[in-house]
DNA sequence: TAACTTCCATACGTAAGCGTATGGGAAAGC
DNA sequence: GCTTTCCCATACGCTTACGTATGGAAGTTA
């Protein structure tokens, strides 16, 4: 939708990096307590700026959210699937895979996201695909450790709860105790 | 903590209904989105009176909210616990359980709780006792079906997670399908 | 029937938060 | 150097929602 080769560059880079500091703070606000901490002034005051700054970036708090939400998806499309190397081997790379899930807590947003966009259609639209990104990655991990498509989607739909549910839990112990847990589980799933 | 017994009766039935019917509607609207529509004022509109009731049965929000986690809690172990005749067997027991989590939707309103409760401390505590609660029951129906505490364990620990990770995804399909994978999940659970 | 209790309505004060209008400073372009 | 553009501060109006103060209707008790 650019209007002309013939247009100046436009430095644009002060404007994306500020863009994306109210981005972050609004991220971390979402993690720090649900979307109802996300406020364009709570935000201001985090940020040591005034709402001008936001009303100039974004045309209000719904579309910032859109934004925020797109944020979201993004960064986790990036750290699930567009990944550094794995194990070759296909079950040393579930396990592997199941790991990370763990130990760099992704899915952390999640409870706040989709307690936020359950009953919002369009936007659970954008949860409802990254379900389907995750899903199939999963899936794929156990096609490729030797499951028939229907086995390996029985199995992927229940990695993906258990990391969901997970989640959920506010006693979840330890690290090492998750960890073990979910290997654990990960051994169920992997056994013929 | 009751005084003397020669205190007069005091009808009190039409206060304990007055209360319900807040906490009942308080219930329906954090079910269709979140702490955030638990207002007084609309809560007030749905029942079709004004604040003055409500500040006159509860002290002020927060108490209120309490009293609405409680009720949560009181429910859900009502429900889940303090059930009906289930199978004798104990492998049919525990499809009949997952059968029942799935069709009579418990732990709907987990997702909203939980995003609710997270970063609460004091409340944090109330859900965890209902985590622990739910994970020994069902821990329970696989120790009964021949598993060790261990092995139970983990298969409890997988069950709870997958009801939780359900009920956080959008497109989850219909109601055949969701028994049709949880029976899948659990004949993967109960297979030695 | 008079006083008292129970339960709710009305009206008000206050605070938080959204969005807008306007101005201004700093940097870039000419 | 002057203008223009970029980015933000300040100030304001408006809405929502909480909590309180007060009164009053209906039933209860004495």
């Amino acid at each position: 939708m650019s209007t002309r080769g013939s247009q100046k560059p436009r430095k644009s880079l002060v404007d994306r990096q500020s863009k994306q500091s109210w981005l972050d703070a609004a991220l971390k606000a979402l993690a720090s307590g649900g979307i109802d901490r996300v406020r364009v002034e709570s935000l201001a005051k985090n940020l040591g700026v005034t709402k001008g700054s936001f009303y100039w970036h974004f045309k209000d708090r719904e579309q910032f959210l859109d934004e925020l939400l797109n944020f979201w998806a993004e960064q986790s499309t990036e750290t699930v699937i567009a990944n550094p190397n794995y194990p070759t081997d296909s079950k040393a790379r579930v396990r592997a895979v199941a790991d990370d899930i763990v130990r760099l807590d992704l899915g952390k947003m999640d409870p706040h996201i989709r307690s936020w966009t359950q009953y919002d259609k369009r936007r659970a639209k954008v949860v409802a695909r990254m379900d389907k990104m995750r899903f199939e990655f999963l899936q794929g991990l156990f096609v490729a450790a030797g499951f028939s498509i229907t086995a390996a989607s029985l199995r992927a739909q229940s990695l993906y709860r258990y990391v969901l549910g997970e989640q959920f839990i506010s006693a979840r112990g330890s690290m090492g105790q998750r960890l073990q847990r979910m290997q654990a589980h990960v051994d169920l799933l992997l056994q013929e």
